[in-house]
DNA sequence: CTCCATACATAGTATTTCTATGTATACTAC
DNA sequence: GTAGTATACATAGAAATACTATGTATGGAG
């Protein structure tokens, strides 16, 4: 499992990009996540909803309810217009640290 | 600049592949930093020392006096074997996340 | 009924970030 | 001498954040 503040800072960006695939509910969200990750980001439930709330609140996706085929209740949740942009921006934002970082470690293993 | 869960998940890092390189003194290590980022990490120095203080107190750098040609008090950091032991784990870590938001962003592509 | 998996919620503790503010001083310009 | 600037380091504490622990709910299987 990464370090938490590595875990904090792709959470967005790994949920953003889930939902940009289509909409879709918290707990099939996790699936994902784990999936993509092959099984290196394993959140708790606990961990994705706060961060879905405050992505709502932002403004990024929207929810609504609706029932699944065996009728239980989920919460689906969709990208908005502003969600599709900041998706793109915390791509580049990542990137570009990346790169940092990469350099960084070209650096030090010629020094090394 | 980049998000501040970003600018934390890579301070880390950053230090530690610039120490590694060698020896340096903090005011130094901000230069280098803003260098290697070509700008874009523009850290204060209220924001190096308690990084620096951290990883000395978690035995992943050690520090000592010295003085510049002029004269000037400076404090220098080195890398411990510990440290340098971090540096390659956070280095797996980064890239391993690094992965995991590629591939997202690449199944996000094909589908949107 | 019980248990399990599914599904969502959030308070609150613990942790972290980094700004604001501080001290110190070598050098330069006036 | 003095003022200003860059260099150089320090840290308290406010604000923000992470995510665990705990909660409710329920469909399905046994």
């Amino acid at each position: 499992m990464p370090s938490k503040d590595l875990v904090a800072a792709s959470s967005r960006p790994l949920i953003l990009s889930v939902l940009r695939r289509g909409e879709t509910y918290g707990y099939a969200l996790l699936g994902e996540i784990r999936d993509v990750s092959g099984g290196e980001m394993n959140w708790s439930d606990g961990m994705l909803y706060p961060v879905l709330r405050k992505l709502e609140k932002e403004g990024m996706v929207t929810s609504r309810w609706g029932l699944s085929d065996e009728g239980r209740r989920r919460r689906y949740y969709q990208l908005t217009p502003l969600g599709q942009t900041v998706f793109e921006e915390e791509r580049q934002q990542w990137s570009r640290v990346d790169k940092t970082l990469r350099k960084a470690w070209r650096l030090a293993d010629q020094t090394a």
